[in-house]
DNA sequence: AGACTGAATGATCTGTTGATTATTCAGGAT
DNA sequence: ATCCTGAATAATCAACAGATCATTCAGTCT
């Protein structure tokens, strides 16, 4: 009993090392299942395909990027733009590097939101989530107003759909996908109507 | 001399029916040709390639598009607001059902897209030129107001880079990605900072 | 019985060969 | 000289054979 996570383990660290060492398509199951002195069929006692052990290293990934997320919405002492700030630029950082440096980890992107789409929606839910708190809090201290927090998150999403995979959808380099985001960003905070001109200015002076 | 524009004609005439009816990949340069009664080597005088033929047929189709574009943003009798908003429907809606109905349409648009990035950088540039002159006019009736138009231009395309091309994005259908529109929309207009809250709510009352 | 093996299966990938076809260009027509 | 042709070229595509590999499962071991 104690064995199978165990066993599991083994299977999940053997499949890292080969994913990233020479690629998810160039890695057979039989040759993780013999890194783990077992045979081909018994990987499948524990995961119902290729595909999951996949899934299952990038969910524990991404995971640990989940809880940075949450400490950076969260962080004491700053106000609500500054935190919605740190929030969407680490994630445009962090998958621009992942990305860009790492042709495997572009690979495993690449053949998990295109064979599981289900998984990239569930990224998605797991930050909106975040976001929700976000507006929830900056609400309750004025900063932020809305009518639907759910709602809204989904907007900021779909506005910033282009800074979360950035290489698939243009070629822009990262001081240029910063600074559009950062144009982005303050739109959505302040909107094109002409309001509290004062707090906008002193608001994106302190940004930079 | 003026035969030579309307040979021209004849070459983009003659491949817009076939790309059209057979696809870009399935026609042959030697059936344009033919169509035209014209050897192949003689397209050449007149395109540089077949790829080119191509352009000038979206070219041309585009241009059209554009200036329905022009007129909706400058609508007499309708706020900064509405006008925005009808300029970013017909642009989901354009695309939408155009590439959700004719595969060929959606086989030339990849092909120019992919082998002519170029192309989607003019067609991005022209509207922005159409969206500068909106917010223009919209400083000047004390609608919108923002400091660097070309910016803002440019950030409100960043924003609504999701529904410029829909179906390479999400599979979403034409009303949830409209619902979408809607909300990012309002997001861009108002911000997320508390505001204005009357104007607020009879624009968006009004939009439905 | 429960954990496991490894051969069998069918799907997918790879490399190869023979078209097909975009593009060029030497020359022919006007 | 100018316009055009069509064979030559080289690149790309399609089809097919063979190999590889994910997945299954009848049967072995403990």
């Amino acid at each position: 009993m104690a064995e199978k996570s165990s066993i599991r383990d083994c299977i999940v660290d053997a499949a890292k090392k080969r994913f990233s060492h020479f690629g998810y398509a160039k890695t057979t199951m039989a040759e993780v299942a013999g890194d783990c002195e077992m045979s081909p069929g018994n990987l499948y006692r524990f995961f119902p395909g290729k595909l999951d052990i996949a899934e299952a290293i990038a969910t524990e990934d991404y995971s640990k990027h989940l809880e940075h997320l949450r400490k950076l919405a969260m962080q004491p002492g700053k106000d609500a733009r500054e935190r919605l700030h740190d929030l969407l630029f680490e994630e445009l950082r962090r998958t621009y590097h992942k990305l860009e440096k790492d042709p495997r980890a572009f690979e495993m992107a690449r053949v998990i939101s295109q064979e599981r789409p289900s998984f990239a929606n569930w990224m998605l839910e797991n930050e909106r989530k975040i976001l929700i708190e976000l507006l929830d809090e900056a609400e309750r201290r004025g900063e932020f107003k809305t009518d639907d927090k759910e709602f809204a998150a989904e907007m900021v999403q779909a506005a910033t759909m282009k800074f979360r995979y950035p290489q698939l959808w243009s070629k822009l380099t990262l001081p240029k996908l910063e600074r559009e985001l950062e144009g982005v960003m303050n739109l959505l905070i302040f909107g094109l109507c002409p309001h509290l001109q004062e707090y906008r200015r002193s608001a994106t002076q302190a940004a930079e």
